[in-house]
DNA sequence: AGGTATTGTTTAAAACTTGAACCACTGTGC
DNA sequence: GCACAGTGGTTCAAGTTTTAAACAATACCT
């Protein structure tokens, strides 16, 4: 079967995509990194529990939604919680289990550095964007996850784990 | 000043975006990974040499393309020249400078493992995708590049380096 | 009970990034 | 010509992160 190239509007929207979310992958890094001390996965982790009930999580759902796997999640709690901002407590209901939970000073921390990366995001984004180019941007990313997700437990049936990690850049 | 937080159609758009983005990053590196050899980052250093003129790059040249430190396509590239796929010249015209060039065997690699990589991202993206919103796409991602580096070289002045990495996720 | 699947951690190795120091060379001003 | 600031690129050591493969403890099923 012959390969199906891009287009050329496709080549263009795809290096522009790859380049804009490198750009601002790295800025939210650095700004976050200057500010809470801490890369954007770590950071997310907390805002994740932060809304959560209870501002707690199991490790395993919290792997899942983070779409990372446990031992990388268990190597960032075991950071976050020398941080002080993350706290392990055993799960009353299975005792293999334990809860990520988010303490009072990750708390803290969030709403300190929050304002800063709502920030950055609004300079990077939605100060440039229109309504309908929201709209947009939300409909496009939707279909790319659901693809991504349908084509995973579809044709390779796989799940975790993974590796994280003219020819299309 | 008080922030100005993300409105709700905005909140849904930015998480879209991040699990989107994060979703597709990991499913092109793990794909790359298992054809290639290689992640992401190492896949478009190649890809970007082979559309360049005489299939090489000033170093420089080439950190900056990618928008990584010197220091780190230093690395790259001695990966790269391990896995045979890229070779080292100097510089006629400059001898301090060093140019990275794409082997022949760099080139098969690209070409055998291509039409993987465009797959993966036609699942993805392109095949579930209007004209229209390709076009919205690009659209989109350029204003972001665009926001990005003007208030890079405006508030900050910084330019290299950089750190690469409710609260917005 | 007995066997199997989950949960989460541990471990050791490998991959990567960073920042600073550094050498070789270039270009400029005097 | 010659100091001298600047550029191009690498090296180095330290630190961070990721991985895969065990592993122990517990739960679930029959």
């Amino acid at each position: 079967m012959t390969t199906r190239w891009l287009s050329a509007a496709e080549q263009r929207a795809w290096r522009s995509y790859v380049s804009a979310t490198s750009l601002l992958e790295d800025t939210i890094d650095r700004r976050l990194q200057a500010e809470a001390g801490m890369p954007h996965l770590y950071y997310s982790i907390l805002a994740r529990l932060s809304e959560a009930p209870d501002r707690r999580l199991r490790m395993t759902d919290l792997a899942e939604a983070q779409k990372i796997t446990r031992s990388r999640l268990t190597y960032a709690v075991t950071r976050l919680e020398k941080d002080g901002t993350v706290r392990r407590e055993g799960c009353p209901t299975d005792r293999r289990g334990h809860m990520a939970v988010l303490t009072d000073a990750g708390m803290a921390l969030l709403e300190r550095t929050a304002p800063g990366h709502v920030e950055t995001v609004r300079a990077a984004l939605f100060d440039h964007l229109s309504p309908e180019q929201v709209e947009q941007l939300e409909e496009i990313c939707g279909t790319i996850t659901r693809a991504i997700q349908d084509g995973n437990s579809g044709a390779s049936g796989e799940d975790l784990p993974w590796r994280r990690r003219s020819c299309s850049s």
